[in-house]
DNA sequence: AAAACGATCTACT
DNA sequence: GTAGATCGTTTTG
C-alpha cells in the first residue's frame, strides 16, 4: 500500500515531446510529495503549456539564467520559481537546452487531506489547491526541490499514473489571453467539470 | 545598490 | 470585479 505511487511512476519518455502534447496527457495523473512516511498527493486537473520558443510572456524566452536554468534540463525534471510570495511547479518537456514546460494549474486533493489543509490553513476542498501558488504551499513545495527529477522514485515529488488516460472529449482547451506582454501562445487545460480547477 | 517586474492570492465591495 | 500585499530575481546606473 505505502508503495502504491511509486510502482506506477511515469517514465522520462512521456515528457520528451512537445508541452503543447504532454499538457492533456497529464490531466488525470497524481503529483506526489513526500516527507518521511507521509504522502501527499493531488490529481492533476489543469495546466498550461508554455513552448520552448518564439513566446515573449515566457520565463524561458530569453535564455537561461540563474532562475529559470532548470528549464533547459532533462525532460521530466521540475522547474521551481517564485513569483510575488508564491512557489510554482512546472514540469520541462522535450531535452536538454530545450525549454519547452507545463505549468501545473490546479490538483483535485487525493491523500494526505488533513496535512494539505494544515498547510494551506484552508478547510474548504474546492479551494486547497485550485491554483498554482495554493498548490504548492498545499504540498509544501518550495524552491528547495527546484531540478528534481519527477521520474524518479527515491526524488521528494514525482508524478504517477493510477487510472486509465481521459478521453478527448473530457478535455477542455483554452488559450490564455489578455495577460501583459502575452502571445496567447499559452494552452491552458482542464478537465471538464472538475470542481477544482481555478478559472 | 536601488528599482522594477511579475505564469498569484486574499479580502473586501 | 478589483486593490493591495509582498519578495526572489533580474535589470539598470
Amino acid at each position: 500500500m505505502k508503495k502504491k505511487y511509486e510502482k506506477f511512476i511515469i517514465p522520462r519518455g512521456f515528457y520528451e515531446s512537445e508541452p503543447e502534447n504532454v499538457a492533456p496527457k497529464l490531466l488525470g495523473k497524481y503529483l506526489v510529495k513526500k516527507e518521511g512516511n507521509s504522502y501527499i498527493v493531488g490529481k492533476i486537473v489543469e495546466v498550461e503549456a508554455y513552448l520552448s520558443s518564439n513566446d515573449p510572456a515566457a520565463h524561458n524566452f530569453k535564455g537561461p539564467t540563474r532562475r529559470n536554468k532548470s528549464l533547459f534540463s532533462d525532460a521530466g525534471k521540475a522547474y521551481i520559481h517564485s513569483l510575488r510570495q508564491h512557489c510554482l511547479i512546472d514540469v520541462v518537456t522535450e531535452g536538454i537546452n530545450v525549454p519547452g514546460s507545463v505549468l501545473i494549474r490546479a490538483l483535485e486533493p487525493f491523500d494526505g487531506i488533513e496535512l494539505m489543509k494544515e498547510n494551506r490553513r484552508v478547510e474548504v476542498i474546492e479551494n486547497i489547491s485550485n491554483g498554482p501558488g495554493k498548490l504548492c504551499k498545499a504540498l509544501n513545495i518550495t524552491r528547495i526541490y527546484d531540478n528534481c527529477d519527477l521520474t524518479n522514485k527515491d526524488s521528494s515529488i514525482f508524478i504517477c499514473s493510477l487510472d486509465a488516460d481521459l478521453e478527448k472529449d473530457e478535455i477542455s482547451i483554452g488559450n490564455r489571453i489578455g495577460i501583459s506582454k502575452a502571445t496567447n501562445l499559452q494552452l491552458r487545460f482542464y478537465i471538464k467539470n472538475s470542481k477544482y480547477i481555478s478559472t
